[in-house]
RNA sequence: CGGAGUGUAGCGCAGUCUGGUAGCGCGCCUGCUUUGGGAGCAGGAUGUCGGGGGUUCGAAUCCCUCCACUCCGACCA
């Protein structure tokens, strides 16, 4: 297991070894986008890019994201539950995936691939394969070998760690991979929210013992804390229902929402805790015991685990209910997968102990969704800038005009070599279609370049959030970007 | 899986009850005009009417059957 002294990129194929901790940051976003070819994609002229957006709602939308995501040109259904995504769709999906690389990485977890396919038999170890039920799509190949498309991959990952690992010293270790899970729901609905086919982040902790476990749980609560906070959501950590399995540690984060599948009850307070840009010793138990704490003080529940009593001792005036989109859980289940498929290590007095796990996974396709339920309005989605397809679009008002046309190729060029993706409406369209399919696609800026602005050496800057505009000369609105981006 | 629906042009829909050889809006193409919030006029292209079978002189329409998708319920990252 030779994991060396190479310079950390902070990126998925980094070699970051776990407690990276603050001893290895990873380099800012943005530079680190320009330095990850997965993630960055070129800046783009409209006319040239592949975007179908749709002007009127396709019927079988019912929900917000859902609508939008399909009028936005991101997504195709190819069949109930399971969708193509188109370049922007794609662009996001990848844009959120490497956030949630970048924090694992952070927090010293270790990436690695599995398949999608995997073997019935290990299934069979686990005694999971009978009860999975209807929901697990299974396959048989040529050789009529019985397969199945994985719903999660705790048996897999057991099978690797005990065919490699047999001491003590290798722990604790946490293994985690982005991959393509199947399962096949009964009724797939909302678009990729509840899709059959998603994109899951799933991790894996090995420990020796409960209270090593444990801070492998901690550990992921703080990573998740910040994984979400910088795609611009506030997903609460919630008690969950911890299952057969028994005891309460197991934690689901919520997005509050009203297309929200879970009701939810909590204190106002907990809506008020900001993690901010704190750094982490991710190595240091108290400290990340200490931030689960912060989380987890004030009351709040999903309805499997409400308690009445104890949430109406909290003042009247912080009780909420809501509805929330679950976008991740994490997991303490002990020796649960360990025991049965021997994946055991050998302890400092020579001991042969079944390994302490747990599962951590969040849901990335399905965050697509619920960042947009979470952020839009009327007239389309809104990005938070830590996940936007494109960092601004600039809307060429006359195309074709000997005033307009150089100057927004000069911003294009300057906005790409400060390490900004632009989207340049370069269509010969009309002002108010460019505005609403600015609007419907969501970019957190727009620059307006008009013929009357530039004679008077100004461009305008729009927030979509707030639908404010400020006129500034190019120079000055590249700059202002520039600078707010730095900071995400 | 129980219940309810829908499949007609790229998208949204009418036409089906009462059979006669397919239409509207948006989009798309051409031209002219227009140009700061999804433009106007003129011209144009586009359909195995979900598939298969049947009834009939004739089927988008009636009958049988299969499939797909959507919604409600139970389930779920």
């Amino acid at each position: 297991m030779a994991h060396g002294a190479a310079p950390c990129k902070g990126k998925p194929g980094g070699n970051a070894r776990r407690g990276a901790g603050g001893a290895c940051l990873p380099p800012p976003p943005i530079l680190n986008r320009l330095a990850n070819s997965q993630d960055k994609g070129p800046p783009m002229r409209l006319s040239r890019y592949f975007l179908p957006v749709l002007k009127e709602n396709p019927s079988e939308a019912q929900i917000v994201s859902h609508r939008y995501m399909l009028r936005a040109g991101m997504i195709k259904q190819q069949a109930a539950g399971i969708y193509s995504w188109l370049p922007m769709g794609f662009k996001v999906l990848k844009r959120i995936e490497q956030i949630v690389h970048e924090e694992q990485i952070r927090a010293g977890h270790i990436p690695l691939l599995m398949p999608t396919l995997q073997p019935a038999d290990l299934w069979r170890e686990s005694g999971r394969y009978d009860d999975y039920g209807e929901e697990m799509l299974r396959i048989t190949d040529r050789h009529k070998r019985e397969m199945l498309y994985g719903p999660t991959n705790e048996e897999m990952i057991t099978d690797i760690f005990r065919s490699h690992v047999n001491s003590y010293k290798d722990l604790p270790l946490t293994l985690y991979h982005i991959q393509w899970k199947f399962r096949d729901e009964i009724r797939p609905r909302f678009g990729v929210m509840r899709g059959r086919e998603f994109l899951m982040k799933d991790g894996y902790n090995f420990d020796l013992d409960f209270d090593s476990a444990i801070h492998a749980y901690n550990r992921h609560m703080v990573s998740y804390l910040r994984t979400y906070e910088r795609m611009g959501l506030q997903a609460i950590p919630m008690r969950a229902a911890s299952g057969p399995i028994g005891g309460d540690n197991t934690h689901e984060f919520l997005v509050l929402a009203s297309t929200g599948e879970s009701e939810v009850f909590y204190d106002a307070a907990i809506t008020d805790l900001k993690f901010g840009d704190r750094v982490v010793d991710y190595d240091n138990r108290e400290e990340c015991e200490a931030i689960v704490k912060e989380w987890t003080t004030p009351y709040a529940r999903t309805d499997e685990t409400h308690d009445e009593a104890i949430f109406n001792a909290i003042p009247e005036d912080r009780r909420r209910s809501s509805r929330g989109i679950e976008v991740g859980q994490i997991f303490y289940f002990g020796t649960k997968y360990s025991e049965p498929m021997g994946a055991t290590v050998v302890t400092a007095d020579g001991a042969r102990v079944p390994v302490h796990m747990g599962s951590h996974g969040i849901g990335v396709s399905r965050l697509l969704g619920a960042i947009i339920e979470a952020s839009h309005d009327d007239k389309g989605i809104i990005w938070p800038e830590g996940v936007t397809p494109f960092h601004v679009g600039i809307v060429n008002l006359k195309q074709g005009d000997s005033s307009t046309d150089p100057a927004c190729e000069a911003l294009y060029r300057e906005l790409s070599a400060k390490g900004l993706e632009p989207l340049y409406d370069d269509r010969d369209e009309r002002a108010g279609a460019k505005f609403a399919t600015m609007d419907l696609i969501g970019l957190p800026w727009r620059i307006t370049v008009g013929p009357r602005g530039i004679a008077s050496g100004k461009v305008e800057l729009t927030c979509r959030r707030t639908g404010e505009s400020e006129e500034l000369s190019a120079g000055a609105a590249v700059d202002r970007l520039a600078q707010i981006y730095a900071q995400i």
